[in-house]
RNA sequence: CGGGGCAUAGCGCAGUCUGGUAGCGCGUCUGGUUUGGGACCAGAAGGUCGCAGGUUCGAAUCCUGCUGCCCCGACCA
């Protein structure tokens, strides 16, 4: 806000999985971090509340939010690990616009049939333009006029953009917003046991995804909507907060999730891990077989509450065959291609895994996506031990690769200590006069609340690992 | 879209019933004393009371219209 320290490295995706290793302190004397004391009284659930309480967003409109620095850090944490796991089940990123032409619904038959959800705009020429929902018919299009064979499938195209949905009613922060981001993927094979490939990837992807972002989820069937087709799974995690009411087997809470070894193009396998996440029994309110689940044994139902974070789609041809993109087989015949779409959310999953992890304090960041790695609270601010310290500390993560986060403000310690635990960074080194008249430091681990007193360079240590 | 509610300083609120030109707490700024769980003293800044009309000598307050936002319900990543 007062100037730039120095400039930050920018960070493209897909550099491969350690592109996140370039350091990024900030002191919070040269950050933008507008901590709000009282709750504005508009928020309703945790995380809404928690987000402006740390100054992570701003709302514009209803529904409407503007990403502030933490809560942008956040984001782009989100939006990377998404990327990576994209990338690594073979989907490739490229970029369509927010604005499209209606021409390409009425082609599709969705401009009619989308409702007032879509958001219907006019240029200065009358035309009829609309701000995206969903892009099927603008990636149909775009596949369509370059792809003739099946020589050229599979094919796994996605985008990361804003998305506007005029939801009836906006509400609960991020979670429930008009205006959202959202990962769209978008498969194309030649039939359908390519498609279900495809469809497998994305499933696979969508559990590794989920738990590299601290988060437990769960497939479960599910309802088409708008979107079509007949082969649908959304992944809940459970949240008390949560939206909808759940059910399933106790023991997909165990269950292993894939790991980076797997073997993307080995059918078999993935129809095997697949196989395995979708035996038992897992629904939602609006699929639940309440016969089927009294089945259960008592001790492995678990109804809860749940917060959807992805949902994926095989639809075959509902857009390929309208809209004509098809391709020539083997045979020499041309067909319509068969597609699926695959969504997440990275700014609803901001607000669902505060949802997740987050305690009366504040909020509680898994390593994963917090916005800083630690935090170094100088508890006497000016002094002549603390000052030095805090700065050598500093100096020596940041110079490790450690996003960290200096509170270098002329603050009593129990503000540092409100603020810390409220932007929930994982890790907080407390530098006191009392610890470093015995050469120490306080290490304290936000998720557990546990500290530990330790020397300055074996705290380095720690948090540099 | 139906039902309820709110709009006064950055945030949380009082004042509106009973009209007389705006106040409290937190935050912000200045100076000082403080410094291991949201310090204290002194001083200061900050508001066309959501907007537009109307009634009145006079409107935050009464009347009319509009706008924005929140909550409950049906829809959704």
């Amino acid at each position: 806000m007062k100037g730039l320290v120095f400039c930050p490295p920018i960070r493209f995706h897909s550099a491969g999985p350690n592109s996140f290793d370039s350091a990024y302190p900030m002191r919070l004397s040269r950050y933008f971090l507008p901590i709000l004391r009282d709750t504005p009284k508009e928020a309703e659930i945790v995380s809404h509340r928690l987000m402006l309480r740390a100054g992570m967003i701003r709302q514009e409109a209803s529904g409407i939010y503007a990403f502030l620095p933490l809560g942008f850090r956040v984001l782009q944490k989100v939006c990377q690990i998404v990327r990576e796991e994209q990338d690594r089940a073979g989907a490739i990123e490229l970029l369509m616009p927010t604005i499209q032409s209606a021409e390409l619904w009425r082609e599709s038959g969705r401009y009619e049939a989308y409702g007032k959800e879509m958001l219907r705009i006019k240029d200065r020429h009358e035309r009829d333009m609309l701000y995206g929902p969903t892009n099927e018919e603008m990636i149909t299009e775009i596949f369509r006029a370059y792809v003739r064979s099946y020589k050229d499938l599979p094919l796994n195209l996605y985008h990361v953009q804003w998305k506007f949905r005029d939801e009836i009613r906006p509400r609960f922060g991020l979670m429930r917003g008009r205006e959202f981001l959202m990962k769209d993927a978008y498969s194309f094979d030649i039939d359908q046991e390519g498609a279900r490939h495809s469809y497998n990837k994305m499933f696979v992807a969508y559990l590794r995804t989920f738990a590299r972002l601290g988060l437990k989820s769960i497939p479960m069937v599910a309802e088409t909507g708008p979107i079509g087709g007949n082969l649908s799974h959304e992944f809940i995690i459970l949240a008390d907060t949560g939206e909808s009411e759940v059910f399933c087997h106790r023991d997909y809470l165990g269950f292993e999730v894939p790991g980076d070894n797997v073997k993307f193009d080995d059918a078999a396998e993935l129809e095997a891990i697949v196989g395995k996440w979708t035996s038992l029994y897992a629904a939602t309110s609006e699929k639940h077989d309440a016969k089927a689940f009294a089945a259960l044994a008592a001790d492995k139902q678990v109804s809860a509450r749940g917060i959807e974070v992805g949902h994926i789609f095989y639809f075959g041809t509902k857009y390929s065959a309208p809209m004509k993109a098809v391709v020539a087989g083997p045979d020499g015949t041309e067909r319509p291609v068969h597609m699926g779409s695959y969504g997440i959310g990275p700014s609803r999953l901001v607000a669902a895994i505060i949802e997740a992890s987050h305690d009366e304090a504040g909020i509680k960041w898994p390593e994963a996506v917090a916005p800083f790695k630690v935090a170094i609270l100088n508890l006497k601010q000016g002094g002549a031990d603390t000052d030095p310290a805090c700065e050598q500390l500093y100096q020596a993560l940041s110079a490790k690769g450690v996003d960290v986060l200096y509170h270098d403000l002329d603050e009593r310690p129990g503000a540092k200590f409100a603020t810390a635990d409220l932007i929930g960074l994982p890790w907080q080194v407390l530098v006191g006069p009392r610890g470093l008249a015995e050469g120490k430091v306080e290490v304290k681990r936000r998720s557990d609340g546990s500290r530990e007193l330790m020397s300055p360079a074996d705290a380095i240590e720690r948090l540099a690992t």
